[in-house]
DNA sequence: CACCTTCCCCTTGTAAGACAAGGGGTAACA
DNA sequence: TGTTACCCCTTGTCTTACAAGGGGAAGGTG
């Protein structure tokens, strides 16, 4: 399913690390997650979401470690790192802040206020 | 001034168009038009701004006129095409729905609902 | 006069990152 | 045995924000 890449950026990271929040989830699991806490609106592809996992572990906002799924499967499982908390909470104040701002000025009425 | 780019992305053309909502500008009108309306929290780069516009153009949105501006200068005034007008009221309620959607999943609290 | 600031336009190169389209492998079940 | 669901990954392509440059003309100031 194609979303508007344009969109995409920007929130990914938020989501991800979102999911994160209570205990740690393999990719697959945190796939699923932002399926269905955006009502199925927001459909996430392996060949975005791995490779976002990757860069978050990189920058030490997420730890990996393999373990088995509950149906006996191979895999690799994420937890956010304290520093991952204090970045999903910094980001994403800053994206509330950023799209208020944006939906503020997309609902002015008056020209050159 | 650095912004982030993966919050810029999605929402740069609708702010454009919709600074075209009343009437023609010239690029640094534009620019300045959502600086204002952003309370400065959002400054535009004008090697970010002048392809953007002529992105716009090439699609058909907005069209491009010489004239004079107020301080008698030469400058391209943008206008909105009725395919501007349409594109923005449907990029701008897919914006609204997708960042609704996305300030959802950041404030769930039960661990996967 | 020379100089500076403000206004106004543009381009090139770089880097990030979403996506499409591939790949592989294992468990459970029909 | 085949199929489906689960689970991981990579490569190449394309878009696009930004930095860093460019130029030129108007109005004011020293």
């Amino acid at each position: 399913m194609a979303q508007n890449p344009n969109l995409v950026r920007g929130t990914l990271d938020l989501l991800i690390l979102k999911s994160l929040t209570w205990e740690p989830l393999h990719g697959y699991a945190v796939s699923e997650w932002i399926e269905k806490v955006t009502d199925g609106s927001l459909l996430m592809e392996e060949g975005t979401l791995y490779p976002a996992l990757h860069r978050l572990a990189e920058k030490g906002l997420v730890e990996a470690e393999w373990g088995l799924s509950e149906n006996n499967r191979r895999a690799k499982y994420y937890s956010l790192t304290h520093a991952g908390k204090g970045y999903l909470e910094r980001e994403a104040a800053s994206w509330a802040a950023y799209t208020n701002a944006v939906a503020k000025a997309l609902a002015v009425e008056s020209p050159i206020p």
